[in-house]
RNA sequence: GGCGGCAUAGCCAAGUGGUAAGGCAGAGGACUGCAAAUCCUUUAUCCCCAGUUCAAAUCUGGGUGCCGCCUCCA
């Protein structure tokens, strides 16, 4: 069956067809690590692995590289100042490299949560300086690049006439200068920084060739995609902020260094807007999985939520929302438990249905909508479904079901609740049933007996 | 000013020509000592206007609203 990737350079749907048969290369741009990462950020990582689940489900060996930036994203254009990392480092009183080691393992964890395959190779732009300063090399050799003393190393791009291929924007209807200074010696507006000088009060620099300095930001994917992947690769996946400057910028420096079409499938994730608009610290609507979990939403829940919509609509979170979808997954996984395991196959047609789904452009939803059908009316061979469901939908639903413990005390209430029905003592029975309420414990009567759920208050 | 995206029930959302998936919430019912949980049933003509077509949420044109990018941002 076809797998179908809508493809931002052409703007529609295209047959996924790989370099190599059988192998598919990725390249997810990941995180700066200057600072959490916020639930709109995990949404494009989300889209990313069920990227690569979709690609493994088809039977590609897949190779998926994503880089963590730990150095070179400026604050501000105007080619003054510090990056990121310097000022969050400042700010925490911290070495950048603290800084990144900190928030990277908080990524890392974040993925976890969220059942995130990891990456077959995860790369730190400050591992491949050497690599990035030979990549500029090599675009100066070739006359695409050049110098502005005291400050860097730029790329020429009215040396490259496709540039703007990506984005749909023409060069010289650019705004140049909108929003900020232009630095008047840039041959063109959107000439990009490769390599930048280094003050030397700048905590990050290596040397080079030019002098001490550190790398631009486009510069690390291209490297670091190139090193891994090779010179052309089929997959790249980002933000759709990303498309008008950072990857319309490693197109025209990797494609000036090769001279070959670099990326056959740009895919792009869409926003995740919060209470229909953007996400903000200033809002005060910046949220993080930790966020979520203070407010007893499990970081599968909002995977969940991301799952039921497409990866390229906007997405509204809500908090009504996210409550929706951890019910959802609740009733989801316990429906998946109480199927029985009659150890028949997967009926093939409702697989083929699902695979139909997925390999139109990762029409999860829909896909979704279907393991919905297959819990609430199953056909033999139903858990075998959804065991394949889950290979793509990630949400962990043959998860063993944790046993919680009660504490004591706890316990000697709800047996003398137990005591209270067996003597059809009603109102002891539920005056213990609110005590046992207000204390987390959600007691539930059953054919089978009482059971219970424990959440303890916060 | 330029470029791109979105607009479907109370909420989150699938659906690109043939009379609207799914989830949550709500309503009704079953079950229960009562509840909870669970199960069953049930809830829309698709932002507006004009057009193309036997037929449009789905195509075309024009509006309106929201989001993003043109500084760093998933």
């Amino acid at each position: 069956m076809d797998l179908m990737l809508y493809n931002t350079l052409s703007r529609s749907k295209e047959k996924f067809i790989p370099l190599e048969p059988g192998k598919a290369g990725m390249y997810v741009c990941g995180p700066t690590v200057y600072d959490y990462a916020h639930i709109g950020n995990l949404r494009s990582y989300i889209f990313a692995d069920l990227l690569r689940r979709v690609l493994e489900y088809n039977g590609y060996e897949v190779t998926h590289v994503m880089n963590i930036t730990d150095v070179g994203h400026l604050v501000s254009d105007a080619d003054e100042g510090e990056d990121k990392m310097a000022e969050s480092a400042r700010r925490e009183k911290k070495t950048p490299w603290e800084l990144a080691e900190f928030y990277t393992r908080d990524f890392m964890n974040s993925m976890e949560l969220l059942n995130l395959k990891k990456p077959t190779i995860v790369c730190k732009a400050t591992d491949h300086i050497r690599e990035m300063i030979e990549f500029t090399q090599g675009l100066l050799e070739k006359g695409y690049a050049y110098r502005i003393e005291g400050q860097g190393i730029y790329f020429d791009v009215s040396k490259f006439p496709e540039y703007g291929k990506l984005s749909g924007n023409r060069l010289e209807d650019l705004q140049a200068g909108a929003r900020v200074a232009v630095d008047e010696r840039k041959r063109h507006p959107a000439d990009f920084a490769l390599w930048k000088d280094a003050p030397p009060e700048h905590i990050m620099q290596w040397p080079s060739p030019w002098g001490p300095g550190y790398p631009g930001w486009h510069i690390e994917c291209s490297t670091m995609a190139m090193k891994y992947l090779g010179k052309q690769i089929d997959i790249h996946t980002g933000g759709i902020d990303h498309i008008p400057i950072h990857h319309e910028n490693e197109i025209a420096q990797s494609e000036a260094l090769t001279g070959k079409p670099w990326v056959r499938y740009w895919l792009h994730g869409e926003f995740l807007q919060v209470d229909g608009g953007k996400m903000s610290k200033s809002l005060n609507n910046f949220y993080t999985l930790a966020t979520l979990q203070e407010r007893n939403i499990e970081p599968l829940a909002f995977r969940y939520f991301c799952l039921n919509a497409h990866y390229r609509t906007p997405l509204n979170f809500t908090w009504d929302g996210i409550a929706a979808a951890q019910k959802s997954l609740e009733r989801l996984r316990q429906g998946y438990n109480n199927l029985p395991d009659d150890g028949q196959p997967a009926p093939p047609q409702m697989l083929e249905r699902f695979h139909r789904a997925i390999n139109d452009d990762l029409n999860v939803p829909l896909a979704l909508a279907y393991a919905w059908e297959a819990v609430r009316s199953p056909s033999p061979g139903a858990k075998a479904l959804l065991d394949r469901f889950d290979a793509v939908l990630g949400l962990n639903l043959n998860a063993p079901q944790v046993a919680k413990e009660l504490p004591p005390e706890l316990a000697r209430l709800l047996e003398e609740r137990n005591q209270a029905r067996a003597a059809r003592n009603w109102a002891k029975a539920d005056a213990l049933r609110d005590e046992l309420a207000r204390r987390g414990v959600t007691v539930k009567d059953t054919k089978e007996g009482t059971v219970w759920e424990y959440n303890p208050p916060a």
